[in-house]
DNA sequence: TTATCGATGGTA
DNA sequence: ACCATCGATAAA
């Protein structure tokens, strides 16, 4: 049994705990089963100064745990129809948490289920906002540590699907393992 | 293969 | 009205 990452790990701006995920393995345990993929690709959204951060907005109670403390989940529903797990990173009242975008299957997964892009993820899992807000460091929903993903394998480029977000869709806050066969969008 | 489009509901 | 998406369908 490998180590939980401690709050500590969570404590730190979303930009270094995006690129320090990759690798790490996302567990779920859920009626006495347990499911566990290794995390290949990630985004930062790094402050209520970030226009694509859903904190932007300001604090409402959809966002409220991002301003919380770190090491909780942040699961909301898009399009109506498609949750999305983050991990709130950084102090409290700094808005700031890592979306989880794919998965290499490791652990637990129905046979040809799709861990590749944030929604398919959390179906895959059967995680829903009934976990928003769970505390990482509790015992259902929980990061793995696992070995570090070398620079030479780790790629960062703009983030997907926030074209609005004006100069902030540009930045490369996105980051994945370089040649995984599990990412959201196929590498070149 | 790429491109386009509709589903579907919480949030503001 | 707007989405931090996905799967089906059409075109080529």
């Amino acid at each position: 049994m490998v180590r939980k990452l401690p709050r500590d790990f969570y404590d730190r701006p979303a930009l270094a705990v995006a690129r320090d995920l990759l690798g790490k393995t996302l567990v779920l345990e859920k009626d006495g089963a347990r499911r566990a993929g290794r995390i290949v690709e990630c985004e930062a959204y790094v402050s209520q100064k970030d226009l694509a951060c859903h904190a932007s907005k300001g604090r409402t109670p959809r966002t409220e745990v991002m301003f919380g403390p770190p090491g909780h989940a942040y699961v909301y529903l898009v399009y109506g129809m498609h949750h999305c797990f983050n991990a709130v990173t950084g102090p409290p009242g700094l808005a700031a948490a890592v979306l989880v975008r794919a998965l290499e299957p490791l652990e637990g997964f129905a046979s040809g289920a799709r861990t590749d892009g944030p929604g398919r993820l959390c179906r895959a899992l059967g995680l829903t906002r009934a976990l928003d807000r769970a505390d990482l460091c509790g015992n259902t929903l929980f990061i793995a540590d696992a070995p570090r993903v070398p620079r030479g394998a780790v790629r960062r480029g703009p983030r997907i699907g926030v074209d609005y977000a004006g100069a902030w869709a540009a930045r490369p806050y996105r980051f994945w393992v370089s040649e995984s066969r599990y990412l959201s969008r196929p590498e070149r």
